[in-house]
DNA sequence: TTAATCCTTAAGTTTTCCTTAAGGTTGGGC
DNA sequence: GCCCAACCTTAAGGAAAACTTAAGGATTAA
């Protein structure tokens, strides 16, 4: 689960960004509207939070932008708390929630964890696959009512499995949702996460499509 | 379009009613948590619009017993102008859209649209000649309704063989869209990958134009 | 800071599958 | 009907991909 931070209030920014990554997520951090941009036009962002008031190119601006390249990447915007004008500009065009500033972490953590939900189409916070379950606002994983322990990132690699059940992630579109810019992996990493989730849970629960990726198959196959 | 409308004030609720039959929809009205839930577990709705205070169970309960019993309908909540905090415990519980009390019918019904549209729409990038079904994104092939379990070369050349179907397709071409450059090969294995899919699919699927190529005929052909 | 936990790395092992090549078969031109 | 070329069929060697394991490095918590 990857975010974009684009702020560029280093004191701010860096709060957001610790809170983020406290929370379970890889973080980019971008401190101008253009390099923003640049980053929400190639990387595989879950979700953005976006402050308005931005050098070189506006925060509206990259989010009409975005909006005008039909991502639909779930944003949040911050504002100030006397710019009600902005704030409704900022929904207009295409901005899912806000946050008035100044705000708590908490509450942004768990309203991004809501669009982010909302975003993929699922009813629930939690996730069931071939009897496993996870709850991703407790970053639990219940398999046959037994709690299982899961390290990060192999609950971050179940959930991107389970948040695409039926569909092969090739292990580079997995790395590209687990790390953030600047601290990819050029390891088997993933392909280890894949084995202890294998071990902790069940083989079968993951399948390998030998030169392609992975995948969770859906409920139904033979 | 059944839908559940659960609100206690009299006055609001009947509005709400009024504006969603007005839109077309068949509305049930439920004044209190339990008789809600009771409806939710029983009836066929296409969507519910819940009002988080309501006496005897709370709104946000109703929704946990409905998230609890895995029913992924979608649900609308509607919250006070300031009970944010409620707000975002909604969305945690799993509800999918929120609205902010006093709120305009024709958002209502707009959301309602897009909810409903959304639960229902589930895409899925699949191609299908003579009987053969390839799904894209879980790189799998389904023939009479079984799975056939095809090697990553294999899968490529069906592919590219159905995304032009009724056209031949020269060795050289597939083995363009096979092999990247520097790879190429040199050899008759596009032969052999043909042959592989006749053995695991049907032989007559994949028909050869001796000189020139193969190709999937169009339905309605022999 | 230390200690504990977790993550990455890398090397050895296993598995899978792709190419290759040789021999058989078919089809069409003469 | 014969011959050549194109295509089919088969099987095996080798190579790439994935699995497994363990250790050292990094990160987090105390």
């Amino acid at each position: 689960m990857r975010v974009l931070v684009i702020e560029d209030d280093i004191l701010l920014g860096d709060a957001i960004q610790a809170g983020l990554k406290q929370a379970g997520y890889a973080v980019d951090w971008m401190k101008d509207g253009v390099s923003a941009d640049q980053a929400l036009s190639t990387e595989p962002y879950v979700a953005a939070v976006l402050d308005l008031g931005l050098p070189r190119l506006s925060g509206l601006e990259v989010l009409r932008r975005v909006r005008g390249r039909h991502t639909p990447i779930p944003v949040l915007i911050l504002t100030a708390k006397d710019t009600v004008e902005d704030r409704i500009k900022g929904l207009d065009a295409g901005a899912d929630d806000y946050l008035v500033k100044p705000f708590d972490m908490g509450e942004l953590t768990a309203r991004l964890r809501a669009l982010i939900r909302r975003a993929s189409g699922k009813a629930t916070s939690s996730l069931t696959a071939r009897g496993v379950e996870l709850d991703v606002t407790a970053h639990q994983v219940r398999y046959q009512n037994q709690l299982i322990d899961l390290h990060a990132k192999e609950f971050a690699v179940l959930q991107a499995l389970m948040l695409n059940t039926g569909k092969v992630l090739s292990r580079s579109q997995l790395e590209a949702q687990l790390y953030a810019w600047g601290e990819e992996v050029e390891s088997n990493a993933v392909e280890v996460h894949v084995h202890h989730l294998r071990r902790k849970l069940f083989p079968e629960l993951i399948e390998t499509i030998r030169g392609v990726g992975y995948l969770i198959p859906n409920e139904g196959r033979i």
